[in-house]
DNA sequence: CTAGAAAATGACCGTTAGTCATTTTGATGA
DNA sequence: TCATCAAAATGACTAACGGTCATTTTCTAG
């Protein structure tokens, strides 16, 4: 008889609700204002509920993360056979992170907000942090891509991989995660998001290339 | 009568006192774990004597972060005039920051914690900071360099400078809040700071040249 | 010595993440 | 149909902490 799978699925899809409901009340009233108890409210269930389901406001602040990360990925994915070079996929890539910033706004910031935090690889399981730094994440895309442009000729083999794109992800999610946090800055010097990302990607395009390769096209 | 004068002298010895106080007290548990009780009893004061020189604990954070910040600006003046060349003088400004990290690491994190929040900027007091904004700090002497640079034709022209300093600022900020904020994907990735640092001054040295000038000596 | 201002105190408040004894639900077997 | 029992859900409660304010203490001035 089915009776265990088809409670297995009943708690799943609560499981999902919940998030749904963190979504709609993180997303309204932002992470820090939202409470558990507008979370419960939102979810129509007990606070106490919410927490056989996720051990702290954290967690379910990081699946609601993860649901973006899976986002971002298909994003990327779908952009990832474009070109078969590899500084040209670097850059679609980049574009990805644009395309994705615009079009799910929400868990862009949730995303940023989270990378820019220390709390959750700390206090969260490890397990689970444990698990999503080993699935393909941004970071092993980025890692693949820079594999395919050293070989091809396209990208600059003078620094090692793991350096190279652990900088390179820093350097995008910095640059976003300091446009968020000190949004106040760059109105002060009249500079948008859009611009930040532009200029940063210029210089990468010139910074990427092997040594004395002339005839730089960036645009 | 110099009444008043000692007073004030008094207000400042107590206001620097509670600093030191906070400083013991976040640079040994860490921000989010200390309370203000215990910064308190550190200063050997009540706590209702601290909100009467600090309205929040934010503003006591942000008052450690400014000392930090003129420590910084300390190393950077010093070092500002050691080359006339843009380009160089952005790398000691660069250098300059790593030094900071070393000599005064505690500050340096507070400095880096600070820039990867959102709150002081919106819950603090206007007027504090417009103030911190509108003095030289970091920033203004990046902005600064930069002109000299493209003044001397050893930084690319064709970034506006407000987009180009803001552009460096952020991706040197941000690769230090990421840093800090996810050492466990760095640990991963055998990738430490020194490290981190060291890629981007040599993605950056590369990327600020003036299109098609040759012989770059990176190093 | 006294009046009164300025400084300091600490008991108290409101909020909120997280807990747990109790209740409700619903499957099972007689 | 009902009794039993485990799993799920509940919500009153706790602990912790940032911040407040009526009261007390300290200091100045006349």
């Amino acid at each position: 008889m089915g009776i265990t799978e088809r409670k297995e699925r009943e708690r799943e899809q609560r499981y999902q609700a919940i998030i749904d409901a963190g979504e709609k009340v993180f997303f309204t009233k932002g992470y820090e204002s939202s409470t558990m108890d507008d979370v419960a409210v939102e979810a129509e269930l007990s606070k106490g509920t919410l927490y056989l389901y996720f051990t702290s406001k954290d967690e379910l602040h990081f699946a609601i993360m993860e649901r973006g990360m899976k986002l971002l990925m298909g994003l990327m994915e779908k952009r990832l056979h474009i070109s078969s070079n590899g500084i040209e996929t670097l850059r679609e890539l980049g574009l990805a992170l644009v395309e994705f910033s615009n079009l799910h706004p929400n868990y862009f910031n949730a995303l940023i907000f989270f990378q820019g935090r220390d709390v959750e690889l700390q206090k969260l399981q490890e397990a689970k942090v444990k698990d999503f730094l080993a699935n393909r994440n941004s970071l092993t895309v980025l890692n693949e891509t820079l594999k395919r442009g050293m070989a091809d000729g396209s990208i600059r083999t003078d620094i090692p991989i793991a350096e190279l794109s652990t900088t390179l992800w820093a350097q995008m999610m910095g640059i976003l995660v300091m446009y968020s946090a000190k949004q106040a800055v760059f109105k002060l010097h009249h500079v948008g998001r859009e611009q930040l990302v532009n200029s940063h990607l210029m210089l990468l395009s010139d910074a990427l290339k092997p040594s004395h390769m002339e005839g730089a096209n960036h645009e």
